[in-house]
DNA sequence: TGCAATGATTGCTATTAGGCAATGATGGGT
DNA sequence: ACCCATCATTGCCTAATAGCAATCATTGCA
């Protein structure tokens, strides 16, 4: 009732800016869903968020994953049993110390994610293509832009939890 | 060095148009993350998707509801208890069918989703106005037209599920 | 050496998620 | 009027998520 959207409670209808980027956000969400549900069964969106993290972190212990995911190091913990035991992540005692454990993906973990960026990919440059050639290019470099400016800002804010 | 990630397993940074796809994508993942923890307690990752897509739907039966989120009959009705027992959504039998049930957003369910998405559009204005006038006019446009070339292409496909 | 702090795991519990099957209620078609 | 299909709910089950508290091992420091 904000104003006349028949079929939506958007609120920022009334900002073509803020429509704009809602709707590049809720594609992307929706395109990262749609690859989602393309893995293999059993893998829940919490562990390919985790996968994911674990990613950016290369290799790291397990206060630190817990962190970057935000939950507690019991959950963390546990996280790492089902990963492990799906072969998608390697957890062994780090080589520094003894206390700490190295995780890190597995080749199994890191091709899972592979895949599921290959089809985020597919979708994402089929709509790239339905651009003309001139056109491609213009929005390519924005987004290239947008993706090096967000990230910037994500550092700057010093969150570590999407890094 | 154009595929010096050395704490990153990316499989695309071979092609710098993927890289840049990805990093936009990534970054509405991370956007949308950060605002989703900023809801308050209980609301799960699931529920916040049962909420968007809600709102896309306007009012609809269990069945559709449960159709577009890729989940069965009686999951569904039991995330439309938690939900309503929220105070987020109204179920209430439909007005056409009485064998039928007319689920739709709160007055609340809305509000929630308009500070989700209030958070979301906080950030990527965050983002936008760290360009200049002229060239974030230019990346804004670029937005604006990826947005409705994806937005088209879900169509295309037919895919109910994040419409 | 002794002790406190750190890192990880485990026992326990609660909640959420998700499905299968059965049941009840309702509407449409013959 | 009767039967069947559809819609929703509920009982029952399994698994995943998540935290608290306790425990054990290890490290660093006094």
């Amino acid at each position: 009732m904000t104003s006349g959207n028949a079929d939506s409670d958007d609120p920022t209808d009334d900002d073509p800016t803020d429509a704009a980027l809602l709707a590049v956000a809720r594609a992307m969400m929706a395109v990262s869903l749609r690859a989602a549900v393309t893995l293999p069964a059993g893998i829940s969106p919490i562990q390919l968020r985790a996968l994911t993290v674990l990613s950016g972190l290369g290799q790291t212990n397990l206060a630190d994953l817990g962190a970057a995911l935000g939950m507690s190091p019991s959950s963390t913990s546990r996280l790492c049993d089902r990963l492990v035991a799906g072969g998608l992540v390697e957890r062994r005692t780090s080589p520094h110390t003894r206390r700490e454990v190295a995780v890190r993906l597995s080749g199994e973990g890191t091709r899972l994610l592979a895949g599921y960026d290959g089809h985020r990919l597919a979708e994402l440059r089929a709509v790239l293509d339905s651009f003309g050639p001139r056109r491609r290019q213009e929005v390519l470099g924005a987004l290239r832009d947008f993706g090096a400016a967000a990230r910037a800002a994500d550092i700057a804010a010093g969150d570590p939890r999407v890094r």
